[in-house]
RNA sequence: GCCCCCAUCGACUAGUGGUCCAGGUCACGGCCCUUUCAAGGCCGCAGCACGGGUUCGAAUCCCGUUGGGGGCACCA
């Protein structure tokens, strides 16, 4: 039986290298027919976050990965690290313990990382340990402790890192790679799952490719049913057309948000608005008013200004099709009056 | 400095000795659509890091070089 940890520290929202071990955590184990564990590393408190555990659970959510055991916080393990640190460890001139050249208990009684990762893998009988090749060098000690602990040390599966713009380890510095930047920008979170799962397990290091989650967020927007993407946005559905050709949901409600409130503009074109008029009036369709003002070599961009009081936006068909019979003529109608 | 890992278009990759004068996707460029910005459609540009082997034959195997990344904490 498979089993497997996802054990990030809770100092605040999961970054994409974070994620993406998330993801091929859940992904290795669907794959085995195994169990993924959820574990919180806040060994250390000076690290630890307020609402760290939080912001993770809502993070995970977010990318529609389930796990099926925990959270298990290590600080409620602490009895048994210290335990374990005793049975392993040798006493320095610090009041510390250590294992070989690594220190496992730290003169105040909390355990380390490396204590504490090989005690938790070891009880929770996990077989296989998947990480970046950042944790390559601590293979070697973990497996010693578990051992020397009396346990088999599972297998260490190491794949390459994220590296970001400037070619080193993705982290918070390289900035918007937070799952919460990400959220906050408009991307669907089935997009970033999409990613990480793209991106697999290789050895090699690869690079944050922003341009193909734009895409993949273009992608899951079309794939959205008009209700969906209504409730994503919060808008309301008569405006979906308007957000058709968002490339996030984030641009999708600035699209609708045109539509909703449009802003006073000096509209000066009463011919073009007059025979809008009379089109809407004669219920014509969307594309159909669009197509006529066009024939008789009417100012769209007129019509345009009056309707979203911008000069851009979605397309002009797609506007006058999320506008209602009477919005029309009352957004028109108080353009030619303000004209004239 | 020492140790470890990796290496196909700009990016992500397919490719595991012949079917590859290397295929796909994104980006980029052009055209079309669009009286706006997008979205969409079509076409195109571009790569096996280098040098030695092994072999009838190498992107695929071996060695070296170069390049990149990671680690060398009482941080995880």
């Amino acid at each position: 039986m498979v089993r497997v940890r996802f054990a990030p520290s809770p100092t605040g929202s999961l970054h994409l290298g974070n994620a993406r071990s998330a993801a091929a955590h859940r992904r290795y184990a669907d794959a085995h027919g195994g169990a993924m564990l959820l574990r919180i590393d806040d060994t250390d408190p000076a690290r630890n976050v307020d609402g760290g555990l939080e912001t993770i659970l809502t993070d995970l959510e977010w990318l529609g990965i389930g796990w099926d055991e925990g959270p298990q916080r290590q600080s409620e393990r602490h009895v048994r690290h210290r335990e374990a640190a005793h049975l392993v460890g040798e006493p320095d001139a610090d009041g510390a313990l250590r294992f070989g050249h690594a220190t496992v208990l730290r003169a105040d009684g909390t355990a380390t990382y490396q204590l504490a990762s090989a005690v938790d893998d070891l009880d929770f009988g996990i077989t296989h340990v998947i990480r970046g090749s950042d944790h390559r060098a601590n293979e070697e000690l973990q497996a010693s402790l578990i051992r020397a602990l009396g346990g088999e040390p599972p297998v260490y599966i190491h794949h390459g890192l994220l590296l970001g713009d400037d070619g080193t380890k993705l982290s918070k510095r390289h900035g918007a790679s937070s799952l919460a930047d990400l959220r906050e920008e408009g991307i669907p979170g089935e997009a970033v799952r999409t990613y990480l799962d793209e991106l697999g397990l290789p050895k090699h290091d690869v690079h944050l490719d922003l341009a193909r989650l734009r895409r993949l967020s273009i992608e899951a927007l079309a794939a959205l049913s008009d209700d969906e993407l209504a409730a994503r946005t919060g808008m309301p559905v008569s405006v979906v057309p308007a957000m058709r050709g968002a490339r996030d949901l984030r641009e999708a409600r600035e699209y609708a948000e045109q539509v909703l409130d449009p802003v006073a503009a000096e509209v000066d074109a009463p011919e073009t608005i007059a025979r809008a008029v009379e089109l809407v009036e004669g219920g014509l369709d969307a594309k159909s008013v669009v197509r006529e003002l066009k024939a008789v070599g009417g100012s769209l961009k007129a019509v345009r200004l009056a309707l979203t009081g911008r000069e851009r936006g979605p397309e002009l068909a797609a506007v006058i099709e999320s506008l209602s019979r009477d919005e029309l003529l009352n957004r028109l109608g108080r353009c030619s009056s303000t004209t004239r």
